[in-house]
DNA sequence: GTTTTTAATGCAATTATTTGCTTTTAATAA
DNA sequence: TTATTAAAAGCAAATAATTGCATTAAAAAC
């Protein structure tokens, strides 16, 4: 038998049923065990399946890459993430709010960095899944076309369960006297809900919306405990956030 | 014998093969193996055929594309999937799993349908989040990497709460005997919890999975209320599905 | 028609791949 | 934790590919 024949019928079997083990295979193609695990090497190296310890799985939709071509203000945001990362521990317990500047972090996450990370962000959860040692966690519940993260009763009841080490969020407005405000009432409450779950809560904030507000409140300035913009903490655009007991990075 | 003839025949045999050994040709063309590698060496160049170690194999045989659709026997599941979606009533309340076949049903929902959807599946959220008058309702919990659904106690435990119209499941294997089995554990115990979510269920299932099986059951076939594959349900190859207590679709 | 040149083929020696087996190391499950 | 199972690494046998060379067949030149 070719070794392409092989690999092919191989590459059936991990589609028709999403996931194989590599005995199996071994005994269904009547070959060692160490040739379909070389097979299966080869297919991995070559993206068309996913090896995993005993067998393999299917790429399907794994391979989800999402264009950020259109994300505004990326350098900021990226800058905001590299920095906001330096926060977070090995094997912490981390949350990761919806928005582009907390998509922006879950996708610098270091490949090597084990964490468990609850979210109620689609694309965030889609980004997490891409590494390797991070253990995801999603809060269901209702969602939110606009936000692509999950709101309402039922979101709010699961995060009252949960008490994580860190939080990040973003927030639609920001001020200090004001605090952090938002456009719309639900993604309010779950921010709060966000907060109430957290020892301690990484405010993500490009300068742009500083000094600015709505009408929904999330919470003021101080229950916030890090606030990270692309600025340097020096900033004088920071003056007003100084002296707030917040810690500006 | 002509060296055209020759490279003709072998020509002929990789297209009605898929696939030739050198040795097989030469003891039928009767030529030494050399000569028979030479041929293939210069078909290959001229890309009429891939020359492997030991033979060859046709264009179409390994023929791969990354940047195409990905899924595998995408037509039988576009078959399944607009069959399925004929079950669907406006204003019912459905539960979609995870797998390519119910992410292309998801994909096929009609624009102008109102329902309000459950589903574990991130992929099938993705989805759904496309259509405007789809109430989308994540079950959270852990992520399996693999299969992009959640799984585990919360979720089991977030199914039990809830009790939709009519769900569509997939499955790694169906077998009329053994009914549904999987590979995995943890998805068993998340589809025995939509299962029984569920007043209707429906298997989404490509033929070629029929007649198949793994380790972990599932249900029994008659624990899902009808079945949908891409064949003419008088086909004959769902002899064996019939007289099941099951609706063929 | 003969000679020369060129291409095609088969053979043998060398080199490279593939494969299964064994041992060691790592990962997972109980 | 310990026991079990899988992966990796190294080895050896079998098989395939490459290369150079000799022989034969075909084509071109004389």
């Amino acid at each position: 038998m070719l070794k392409e024949e092989r690999q092919r019928t191989i590459l059936n079997e991990v589609e028709l049923h999403n996931r194989v083990l590599l005995t199996d295979i071994a005994e269904k193609l009547d070959v060692s065990i160490d040739t379909v695990r070389r097979d299966v090497k080869e297919l991995d190296a070559e993206n068309r399946l996913r090896k995993v310890h005993g067998g393999a799985v299917s790429l399907g939709f794994a391979n989800y890459s999402p264009s950020r071509n259109n994300v505004y203000a990326l350098d900021e945001k990226t800058e905001i993430a590299q920095k906001a990362g330096t926060l977070i521990k090995e094997n912490s317990v981390l949350l990761i709010d919806g928005g582009t500047t907390c998509l922006e972090l879950a996708r610098l996450l270091p490949a090597d960095l084990s964490v468990t990370c609850f979210t109620l962000s689609l694309p965030v959860a889609m980004e997490l899944l891409n590494k390797p040692k991070v253990e995801t966690i999603f809060i269901g519940g209702k969602f939110s076309k606009d936000s692509l993260i999950t709101i309402g009763a039922s979101t709010i009841h699961q995060l009252s369960q949960i008490k994580v080490d860190l939080s990040f969020i973003g927030t639609g407005y920001v001020d200090p006297n004001f605090g952090l405000t938002e456009f719309d009432w639900d993604i309010v409450q779950t921010k709060k809900a966000v907060i109430a779950a957290s020892k301690k809560t990484v405010l993500l904030c490009i300068s742009e919306k500083l000094n600015s507000q709505h009408r929904f409140k999330t919470c003021s300035l101080n229950d916030v405990d890090t606030m990270v913009t692309e600025l340097d903490p020096q900033n004088k655009l920071l003056a007003n956030f100084r002296n707030q007991n917040i810690h500006l990075l």
